[in-house]
RNA sequence: GGCCGGUUCGUCUAUCGGCUAGGACAUCUCCCUUUCACGGAGGAAAGACGGGUUCGAUUCCCGUACCGGCUACCA
């Protein structure tokens, strides 16, 4: 029988969760749900220098927004806390310590100082098996010297002792088999001095604790799998290793390299997945929530970003994903993030949203845009009018708020030119029609509107700008009797005098 | 530099030896629309290069080139 499919997301709380971050708790939790198996989050804050408040708040609100919440977290529970490695802190000590007495590992003494000195002398030098033994570490020093040096609470880190000239590989379930020479290895710090993990020691130690397995991360980090590979041979067994996948990069849609925050403020597109302030500069980083995406697009748009099923289909909701999603057939290499792309799913989403789902998220957004939404009906019946023209969610700002409110401008440039006293006329005339029709719906007001400009030997195409200009105050939005229709009578009446009065004295004038 | 990974239209991708190389975004043309969109029809646009293997290679193998990642007491 297989054991229970585990996997974790293991972000380091040190700022906004990028959108490359995003995916891998996306393909994480389809591949557990697809596997009836359970999501872990597990919050990798050993490097003490750079935690930042809120950071790991904010890592929940986001997987909150996308609808990917964890089976056991900090925050959810579960059997194997804590969850946070700060707090597990005690448990990692003894792995080292197990392997410096098997001879697996050593005490390096070098200080900070004087490493940074070596690089700055020695051209691409690096603590490995050329170099150890010419270093101050319990290799080169005799045992009493070591053991004084222990006893001096001398700060001191725990290295790996890489083998000389072993193969070690894994069959990536992504790239198949991939292999290294550990004479090409460095060897890693294990232990800090301030006693604290480095990433290598904990990811195995806590991946085996947390008994997951499958594990996957990031294309930087195939490099440094050799380490991980040999902790889990010397620790707990490489047959309990997890099975891997690296994932491709997410890169930089323009230039070179993987894509960063930076390259969103360059190039005006949302980087991480909500904002984010840093709290130390204040440095503002856009998301993808705020610039108006629904938890639902940015999904479907991550999932497809170097995944797809095979098929034609690129709209999936949240429980296709589910059932379609497999981890073999994620693309090898990295893929350039298209924003225009991005916002081309947002559309397809909207589109298709009830109007109902809409307005749970639209009212407050235009309310805070100060459109003064009051009647819930007028405000459902606007977005299914408009929501076809809207990309992003601020969109509908634009595009309904002339339901409610009378325009604030009015682009009356662009009917006087052709502006005389001929249409004048005819608008003069169809407010005292418009005032007296019993039937208020486009249909009838349509055919009264066309009737007149018939009666008045003027094409309704003369006459039909104008009127949009008059009640939505520029040249957008549906179609201009539906506007009608929804307004009511008072209020479309109002809004035609109010341009013709502006426009007589125009004419006047 | 060394190690590892990658390479199909401008971009995201399909193809698991038979291809007139398919789709989507973007772009262009037209239709619909008396606004802007939506929608519909069509166009242009790709297998890095060189060797093998094979009846046949985009697909398999090897080299080269190019791109990317890593090379911290960061993750």
């Amino acid at each position: 029988m297989n054991k229970k499919v585990r996997v974790r997301f293991a972000p380091s709380p040190t700022g906004g969760l990028h959108i490359g971050g995003m995916r891998t708790v996306l393909f994480n939790y389809l591949f557990a749900k697809h596997n009836n198996g359970d999501f872990i989050l597990r919050i990798e804050d050993t490097d003490q220098n750079r935690f930042v408040p809120g950071a790991e708040e904010y890592i929940f609100e986001c997987l909150k927004w996308c609808g990917l919440e964890p089976d056991e977290s900090v925050l959810h529970g579960g059997g194997y806390a804590p969850y946070r490695q700060s707090e597990r802190k005690e448990l990692y000590k003894q792995y080292a310590e197990q392997l410096v007495k098997e001879g697996k590992a050593y005490y390096a003494f070098d200080t900070p100082a004087e490493l940074e000195e070596k690089r700055k002398t020695v051209p691409n030098f690096q603590y490995s098996q050329l170099t150890r033994s010419e270093m101050k570490n319990s290799l080169t020093l005799d045992e009493d010297a070591v053991q004084k040096l222990l006893a001096e609470n001398i700060p001191h880190v725990t290295r790996i002792k890489m083998p000389h000239d072993e193969t070690v590989g894994f069959v990536d379930m992504i790239r198949g088999a991939v292999n290294f020479n550990t004479s090409q290895v460095d060897d890693k710090v294990l232990l800090k001095a301030d006693g604290m993990p480095t990433y290598h020691l904990a990811v195995v130690v806590d991946d085996y604790l947390m008994k997951i397995t499958h594990a996957f991360r990031g294309e930087e980090w195939l490099p440094s799998s050799p380490v991980h590979i040999l902790l889990w041979q010397y620790l707990f067994g490489i047959e309990n290793m997890p099975e891997w996948a690296h994932l491709p990069l997410i890169l930089k849609p323009d230039g070179k390299g993987k894509l960063s925050k930076r390259d969103g403020d360059r190039l005006g597109f949302p980087v991480f997945t909500m904002n984010w302030t840093d709290p130390k500069t204040g440095e503002l980083t856009a998301g993808f929530r705020e610039r108006g995406f629904l938890p639902e697009a940015f999904i479907n748009f991550l999932a497809l970003l170097g995944w797809n099923d095979g098929s034609e289909q690129e709209i999936f909701t949240i429980e296709e994903l589910i059932k379609k999603f497999s981890i073999e057939r994620v693309h090898k290499a990295g893929a350039k993030f298209d924003y225009e792309k991005a916002k081309w799913f947002n559309h397809e989403w909207i589109k298709r949203s009830t109007v109902n789902s809409l307005q749970l998220t639209l009212k407050p957004l235009l309310i805070n845009a100060g459109v003064e939404v009051n009647d819930d009906e007028k405000l459902k019946t606007a977005i299914e009018l408009v929501k076809d023209r809207c990309t992003l969610l601020p969109d509908f700002v634009q595009q309904s708020s002339f339901f409610f409110q009378s325009p604030k401008e009015i682009d009356i440039n662009s009917i006087k030119p052709k502006w005389n006293e001929h249409k004048q006329q005819f608008f003069a005339e169809l407010i005292h029609v418009y005032g007296l029709s019993t039937l208020w719906n486009h249909e009838e007001l349509e055919n009264s509107f066309k009737e007149l400009a018939a009666a008045s030997q003027i094409k309704p195409g003369d006459v039909l700008l104008p009127l949009r200009i008059m009640l939505v105050g520029g040249k957008f939005g549906p179609h201009v009797f539906n506007i009608a229709e929804v307004l009511g009578k008072k209020e479309t009446i109002n809004r035609i005098k109010h341009t013709l009065s502006l426009l007589s004295s125009e004419l006047n004038g």
